[in-house]
RNA sequence: GUGGCCGUAGCUCACCAGGUAGAGCACCGGAUUGUGGCUCCGGAGGUAGGGGGUUCGAGACCCCUCGGCCACCCCA
């Protein structure tokens, strides 16, 4: 019989990789509780309407990447592609927009995708939302806390934004027509994924790599002449903000999302170090999703951003810190010398609650143990044997450097331990 | 969903007119019967992703399948 594997694209966090994932993480949420930002947790599970009504009908992920199934109620649930759409809808449930709110998630998302570096089928991204502010000064605190994470981690050059604004719901619509009339009459010329899409999301088409259809492009309506005044006065205003803060960017006129919800200001960070999966972080504003899931009407903007890329991204610029190793790693040898051993190490963790302290299992030569204390880590042995248990002493041994090892009265454990360690 | 490349020990890889597998690292043990890192010696570890076919004989060739990578697509 073969051995159960996991879910093609749904992969284990191993325990070399886990303390990098605790490091991102810990960078993460200590920046966005820098900006007042407080966690809610969704479940992974939500009703089918959820999506289908926030991200969009006709979009790819609703229509094929979606885990949908019925559950013995008869109910259609879906697990999440994504965290916005659960975030408006707990917001919402739990009146938590009656005055403005930031909100940050993490946790995994499905989409049933082709594997491939920097995808996955099941994904893990952080988010944040802010909810109760129309203006671009929200847009731009999102992006300032992204800038200041960028830098803490170390990527500030490998990572560039880019922005656009979208317009509002009606302009872009005008322009979704007249955009559709343009390619329309050059239907012959589009590539075969960019036909398909003039049918189901034409705004897509903007940005196709195909470079005939990009040629195409140059001579069609733009997206900037549509835009209605207050758009176009906020994504001035935007800018106007990034520029003082010396945040960098590019305008990218075609960056468009593929969420149906966005309006008015969108970006990304992107970066060339991961091959295609280059986006490692993406958001904007969807200022009617609160009312069209059934909210007072609220505006918001939010991002989300990939953590397996990022992951990749600090590993591919060797920027990981150093893995955290013991202090200590604890031999014993012989029945009466196991049973010091333990009591001593146990007294120790009381005095130092937070060293790391190895406590070798399993027997073996001291020889062996050895080993296994140098390949550990640890900075210092110990060590206790029938003369140690005999004489009520212990062997505390430095293992990096030059120091000798020395035999003391186990009372002045603690002591030495602590000068040793300082 | 589409196209291409790939799948040999825990890891990185080799062998290959098709003649039933090998190295380095890692692991375990010994040289040093109470002591690691260096060195030397030895050991364990593989139904060659899985299944089927061609053949006297297949890890090598063919088909299917699973999985990985790259690109498209999609998007974080």
């Amino acid at each position: 019989m073969s051995a159960l594997r996991s879910i093609r694209g749904m992969n284990d966090v191993l325990p070399d990789d886990s303390h990098r994932w605790q490091y991102l993480e810990a960078v993460v949420v200590s920046v966005l509780d820098s900006y007042g930002y407080s966690e809610i947790r969704m479940p992974l599970v939500e009703p089918t309407a959820l999506f289908s009504r926030s991200i969009g009908e006709v979009t790819d992920i609703v229509e094929k990447e979606m885990y949908s199934f019925e559950d013995r109620n008869g109910d259609s649930l879906s697990l999440r592609p994504e965290g916005t759409a659960g975030c408006v809808r707990a917001a919402i449930q739990h009146n938590l927009l009656a005055t403005p709110a930031r909100l940050w998630y993490r946790g995994p998302m499905f989409r049933y995708e082709r594997p491939q570096k920097g995808r996955q089928r099941q994904f893990h991204q952080i988010g944040a939302e802010l909810f109760g502010y129309a203006g671009p000064d929200a847009d731009a605190e999102l992006i300032f806390l992204l800038a200041r994470l960028w830098r803490r981690l170390g990527l500030q050059n490998v990572v560039r934004l880019e922005i656009n604004s979208i317009g509002s719901l009606d302009a872009r619509a005008a322009y979704r027509s007249a955009l559709v009339n343009y390619l329309s009459a050059h239907h012959d010329e589009l590539d075969e994924d960019s036909q398909r899409r003039l049918q189901s999301n034409p705004l897509r088409i903007l940005d196709s790599k195909n470079a005939q259809t990009q040629g195409l492009l140059d001579g069609a309506p733009a997206l900037q002449e549509y835009l209605d005044d207050e758009s176009r006065e906020d994504f001035v205003r935007l800018c106007a903000y990034l520029d003082a803060a010396g945040v960098a960017y590019t305008v990218n006129p075609r960056l468009v999302r593929g969420l149906d919800y966005y309006n008015k200001t969108v970006f990304e960070w992107v970066t060339d170090e991961l091959g295609a999966q280059g986006t490692v972080c993406a958001g904007g504003r969807y200022d009617g999703l609160v009312a069209q899931l059934g909210g007072k009407a609220t505006p918001g903007v939010g991002f989300a951003m990939g953590v397996e890329r990022l992951l990749l991204l600090i590993e591919a610029l060797d920027l990981f810190p150093a893995e955290p190793v013991p202090s200590m790693y604890v031999m014993a040898m012989g029945d009466a010398a196991e049973q010091r051993a333990t009591a001593c190490v146990e007294k120790l963790r009381d005095t130092f609650p937070d060293l790391g302290i190895t406590r070798h299992l399993g027997g073996g030569s001291f020889k062996s143990q050895m080993k296994k204390a140098d390949r550990s880590g640890a900075q210092l042995a110990l060590l206790w044997g029938e003369d140690e248990v005999a004489a009520g002493e212990v062997t505390i041994k430095p293992l990096r450097g030059d120091g000798e090892q020395q035999r003391l009265p186990e009372e002045q454990l603690s002591e030495r331990v602590q000068a040793l360690l300082e």
